[in-house]
DNA sequence: AATGAATGTCGTATATTTGCGACACACTTC
DNA sequence: GAAGTGTGTCGCAAATATACGACATTCATT
């Protein structure tokens, strides 16, 4: 990044793109749906069911540790870790105020090309 | 990334991150508000509102173009770049889905403690 | 206490991202 | 056609991300 301008940013630009960056690989999109999935919070299991080493899979689960979105557990030997649902829904709508707000207003459509 | 074995994800999980890794970025959440909140979608006054050089700007729309998130049309001496709503809707259901996917389901709570 | 199993951390190699200056190109205007 | 302006591309340097093997740690079990 050579030193990340990200101060010249909304506070609200930065978390988006937190989160954002968190979701921008396949791996932690699978770990959160398989979080999702299973009831019961797996811990090292989640290595087993992806295509990638215990040492990867350690990382991803640090990095959306570090965001708060999962959660880990020390049950005796294992870990547990589960979804931080309260934060992935707060997450949620901080999405869709987002969406809603780049879909709405009047977009150049492939008719009107462009109202410069 | 040292060669991602993205094979090993679902199409819908490589999607999902790629659009999460568009955002990934304040500057490209600060270009698509801004995008959205001036009607006419303005060429390079995008690069004069950030604190980026012209040419990271230029960087950054290329990538969201390369999503077909934004589309550029070339008017004369300027470009206006103006969101694909279309495919931004289309995007936030995709979203929606999984965070919902994500939110429901008894995730173990502060006080349940994980059901290991 | 010794062994074994489950996790996390560290170090390293490679790939990608980020940012920007320098240049090339397209088009308008004079 | 020459000059000027707005954009994109190329190349480089620095920072990050990705992936993994090798260790250290922690706890249960014997």
């Amino acid at each position: 990044m050579t030193y990340a301008k990200t101060a010249a940013f909304t506070e609200e630009q930065q978390q988006l793109a937190r989160v954002a960056k968190a979701l921008a690989h396949p791996a932690r999109i699978a770990i959160i749906q398989l979080l999702a999935s299973k009831q019961t919070c797996i811990s090292g299991d989640i290595a087993a069911e992806l295509p990638l080493s215990r040492t990867t899979v350690s990382q991803h689960l640090q990095e959306l540790k570090a965001l708060d979105l999962i959660r880990g557990e020390i049950e005796g030997l294992t870990v547990c870790y589960c979804l931080n649902t309260d934060l992935l829904k707060q997450v949620h709508q901080q999405f869709t105020a987002f969406f809603i707000e780049a879909t709405t207003g009047g977009a150049c459509g492939p008719a009107d090309a462009c109202a410069c």
